[in-house]
DNA sequence: TATTGATGGTAATACGTTTTAACGAAAAAT
DNA sequence: ATTTTTCGTTAAAACGTATTACCATCAATA
């Protein structure tokens, strides 16, 4: 209920000075003694500056938009994680969204986005986007951090190591003995996809085995998707003995489909995925991953978004390399 | 770059009716004609309200902000899909914070409390807040819903049926035979914790057993955690062959637990726990389940904040039942 | 004809900050 | 003693919308 003007008031002073007083302003000097009171005084009022009305004269909300495609998938939840903390440090708040979100037209994030209402926007696994959503933020020149997608908008690319870690992977069932060797793939179309599958394919051809079209399968990083995948794959192609999944989530659907055809993991089949998720240990059989950093990469996007750093920049690939984590799920063949 | 008044001066009327128009106000009519006009040139030019001036006027912002204890617990983060689902459908947007963030005193999401930034708060999980956040909150009369957890604030407190799912839990364990039962409980002193404990209880007593005080232990809902407690109880109960626990995520770590004790779950212990999270199917173990509506509880928190419903009202429980979903973990002793 | 009512629109104000430019006083330099 | 600098502060002007109260116009009723 009290305003700049009380606090300004009670404290005998005018309001640019509790302005200054409360957001810390650098530029102009405030005497010692003034501060203190001032402070106190707003202490007093339990004040708090209207969000609002900053905004509007500050043209800066503090806020962030995430959009990812599923919130209950633990690759993205760390992702978010990482973004929050990130984001709360430096004194921003996060607004997320799933990627369904975008369709609805009264969506409040869309209306937010168009009226300048966040300070940036992080789009993760975010495909057909070329309607309005990403088009108006483009417009409005909204600095955006695409994660591990490209889209045709000015905005940064922020990479993990996939080409590297799909190696990883792959080489890790070569070094094993497998040579035929399947891949469940993300969607198709996305950048991060398109690495992952060119790090298995480059790992078979420098190993100079052969890479079967049947045995590359494309779907969303979800157990049921993993599960059709995998059972696609190995009724193609039954001499597969190893699987690299480009996604955790999949790779449990894909333990499933081993499962019900009667396959057994690891002594018939090598599974080896990307990103070592927590569950990963505790699987019915405990899956070998390519650990990345996820939380990382949610720090890095918001540190991108206010960061003096180049704004516009191209891309920006996390170097931290991929690193194996072996359990149970593959084995020599 | 386009404000209203531009808008207003190419469709040759005034701001307020591009207002009326843009907002759909229903309590004056603007002639079909001119509707069509003002839209068409609203699009033409790329117009969305500045979402800071737009709040600053309306006092509401449509936002609702929602805070949880970790974002990567798979419980957590179905009861935020749901909320950030039912938001989108009612154009809101979500504003989330881990708890740990409340602790930050420059939080960007404390002072949107503090200056009335949001139209709602949603609190999970939350146990020692008697601190500046939330007496900010309730000083600033946001609507604010508590998710399971009471707190000494005139908030509504939403519950699910945790009473009966631990009976359910409980009693399936005594069906099977057992006769000596723990419990992994969440944390010590929030309200659904309590009500779980009293569930366990409940039914030990209606059967005549034994309630063992040191087969009940408390932590957070994690799998190290889970884990630890597991094995403090197994330790102190050599002889317990049924454990209930509080939330799924610790039923992980329990199962861990016994493997590292050899101890064979279902054989020599039976294991099952609240909260139907979908990793449950894919452990080592399956794991029988109490199913709760989390994703609903999600939505009817949002509904709650922005529904015509009593909205200082002290509680309001989820009705919907749980359901017992029997899988490998549990066994007839 | 005069009166009423409905329809479609306007002008101007308030929302509560942040920030710009200017200003007096005190201290330092000439 | 005068000029220059620095310091601390102020007054007033945006920021861009939503909304209130008021006003035409016109058709229909009395």
């Amino acid at each position: 209920m009290a305003g700049i003007a009380d606090i300004a008031k009670a404290a005998g002073v005018s309001t640019a000075v509790v302005s200054r007083v409360i957001n810390g302003d650098s530029t102009l000097r405030i005497a010692e003694e003034t501060r203190k009171r001032v402070l106190r005084i707003a202490e007093e009022h339990d004040y708090a500056p209207n969000s609002a009305a900053s905004s509007l004269r500050s043209s800066h909300s503090g806020l962030i938009a995430m959009v990812v495609h599923d919130v209950t998938n633990p690759v993205y939840a760390e992702i978010l994680s990482g973004a929050q903390h990130q984001a709360t440090l430096q004194g921003q708040a996060i607004l997320i969204s799933e990627a369904s979100a975008l369709d609805n037209q009264a969506s409040r994030l869309l209306r937010l986005i168009g009226g300048r209402g966040v300070d940036g926007l992080i789009l993760q696994s975010v495909g057909q986007l070329s309607d309005t959503a990403l088009a108006r933020a483009a417009r409005k020149k909204i600095p955006t951090v695409l994660l591990q997608t490209e889209l045709d908008a000015d905005a940064t690319l922020l990479t993990l190591p996939d080409i590297e870690a799909a190696e990883l992977a792959t080489q890790h069932l070569i070094d094993l003995g497998h040579a035929r060797i399947g891949c469940l793939a993300t969607r198709e179309g996305l950048t991060f996809t398109q690495n992952r599958v060119e790090g298995w394919q480059t790992a078979l051809h420098a190993a100079g085995l052969e890479v079967e079209n049947s045995a590359l399968e494309f779907a969303d990083p979800a157990i049921d998707d993993g599960r059709m995948m995998a059972r696609k794959i190995l009724e193609a192609n039954p001499d597969l003995t190893g699987l690299v999944c480009c996604n955790a989530v999949s790779a449990i659907g894909a333990l499933e489909a081993a499962s019900q055809m009667q396959i057994d993991v690891p002594n018939q089949l090598s599974i080896v995925a990307i990103h070592d998720i927590e569950m990963a240990r505790h699987l019915r059989i405990p899956l070998t991953t390519v650990k990345m950093p996820l939380f990382e990469m949610g720090v890095r996007a918001i540190e991108m978004l206010s960061g003096s750093q180049s704004v516009s920049a191209g891309r920006v690939a996390i170097t931290e390399q991929p690193v194996l984590v072996e359990r149970s799920s593959t084995r020599v063949l």
